[in-house]
DNA sequence: CTTGAAATAATGAATGA
DNA sequence: TCATTCATTATTTCAAG
């Protein structure tokens, strides 16, 4: 079920990873093959849905939102999971939902401006989604990214799953 | 101290998140400028911070590690949290470290492979880290991505900061 | 911010390992 | 299958206004 990269493809994924809008000229040349060789792969990588979409990093701190909210959700069991979660796709400010174990059922990553906006969307937004019992919102003072995350993880997992393919 | 956005930066940031590789000359076209003024646009983003990179999205769930795991953890207050953070940072897996609110100190992101590799996580990575006192690991089942959310951040952001410097 | 020319890069066909 | 070269087309960059 799982993809297999060649070395390559996670160089290729990696390079990218730093900067997304590297040519296909100086990735060539970083791996050591032809400019349409390297289009190829890229292709490939996104028709097979490895690469979802080439982005944006984007500071929101410098935006003016610069706080991170993880709101946990539990719900009453009255709603289908999926009505609650297609209600909060709409809300704005969130990021993410994630249907977790524990002793809450969704998690939602939200990026808001300042207290005011937080109040905004947990008392207008969230508060109001039916189904929803209880509201627990944890506030990131400070958020780390880790910027050798996608480098390491791609380090690990090339090797592996080409000598896994046995 | 927030930057300020005009319509036609944020309205590059959204076509950005949703291609990152855009030619030049098709953002030009987009927002009825030339293609040197989108370029020194986007250098100009870059360079106040508010692009911190072009990165690629990539569907790790195809690569093997399907499974996304918010770690909080409590410290015993023994330790500097910038040590606990370095020490993090150091490890594999981990995407993201936030210093929240509430009932933990530290919120990590990690990325898995599958139970065995959390336990190699947990059990030979975070547990070895001096002043850790607590560990409570949430797992998510799904993981829905909010595609919109750049898009409709942007989209309130560019008015708010345009006016608001009044 | 614009234009237009020069430099660079991407694409696609034909082909070879 | 996977990669290469070369010719064509497109894009980026740079100077000047």
């Amino acid at each position: 079920m799982n993809e297999t990269l060649d070395a390559v493809d996670a160089r290729l994924l990696q390079l990218l990873d730093q900067d997304g809008r590297a040519s296909l000229r100086s990735l060539a040349d970083a791996v050591g093959l032809s400019g349409p060789s390297v289009a190829d792969r890229i292709n490939r990588l996104t028709e097979r849905g490895i690469i979802r979409r080439f982005a944006v990093d984007i500071d929101w701190a410098k935006l003016g939102l610069p706080t991170l909210a993880q709101i946990a959700l539990l719900t009453d069991k009255t709603q289908h999971i999926e009505n609650i979660v297609t209600r909060l796709r709409e809300v704005d400010r969130i990021e993410e939902i994630s249907i977790v174990t524990g002793t809450t059922d969704l998690l939602v990553r939200a990026r808001v401006a300042d207290l005011t906006d937080l109040r905004r969307l947990l008392v207008e937004k969230i508060w109001p989604v039916e189904g929803i019992q209880r509201v627990e919102t944890t506030l990131a003072v400070e958020t780390i990214p880790i910027p050798g995350f996608t480098a390491n993880l791609l380090a690990d997992i090339a090797p592996i799953n080409e000598t896994s393919r046995s």
